[in-house]
DNA sequence: CGGTATCCTGTCGGATACTG
DNA sequence: CAGTATCCGACAGGATACCG
């Protein structure tokens, strides 16, 4: 389909990082954002509490944090309605929803190969001498 | 083309973490596993002072605790020769490479996309009253 | 409601030194 | 060469309390 020349050898490899995708990997799978845009995206716009909610054991500290990095990064926009009591909805953005055929990719290899992985694990943890 | 149902809104809602893909972004995107990953994919079968020096700023501890994560979830093979010096080389499974549409898709959004969130961010920093 | 402030702990990862 | 052992500092993230 797409791309698939990017994923192969040529003399490059950056000095800092060999890795292209390091950045993209920063932004999208940074520690919660994940849930959150895949919360977002599912349900729609939604309040605070509802994200917090939906998000089982995120504190509203940690959740304040990840949404602020989302928001400045462009993938999620923040609405605030000055009413009383406060309400402020997210959303996410084009540039969120960008990265729906990514997310249907990993659910994709998820279902075909995390059993295989659970696999090796158990094969590694059985095997004796390590 | 594939599995884009799985990137919609449903009635499931997992309790514990409402995002699916959790699992996999564990696997595949904690630090320094996409550039071990990566340079194992473009650069193939690679000893241990290789993948230190093409992966600048790793210190051999890391990379030996992320190799053998790697490693025990069946991304990564690992062979010893009983040599003097001994030697050692790791490559990537069959598994592993089966993360490459995953990879080219990411290049992919990066090239497209990434410009677009250094952007926002920009406006975002320079929007005064935060 | 939608956060912020403060404190505090656990863990990740760096630095350094050493070994089969 | 290919690691392991040990120590250590930074900081992400939890718990708790409070505010507009």
């Amino acid at each position: 389909m797409t791309g698939d020349m990017t994923w192969t050898a040529s003399g490059s490899a950056d000095p800092e990082n060999a890795c292209p995708i390091a950045p993209v990997v920063d932004i999208v799978f940074s520690r919660w954002t994940t849930p959150i845009l895949w919360t977002l995206n599912a349900h729609g716009r939604q309040r605070f509490v509802e994200l917090e909610r939906r998000i089982a054991r995120i504190t509203p500290k940690v959740l304040t944090q990840r949404l602020r990095q989302l928001e400045r990064d462009g993938l999620v926009s923040r609405t605030y309605h000055p009413e009383v009591p406060p309400r402020v909805e997210y959303e996410i953005t084009g540039l969120g929803r960008s990265l729906a055929p990514l997310f249907a990719g990993l659910t994709e290899w998820a279902s075909a190969h995390l059993d295989e992985v659970e696999r090796a694990r158990h094969d590694y943890d059985g095997t004796p001498g390590r």
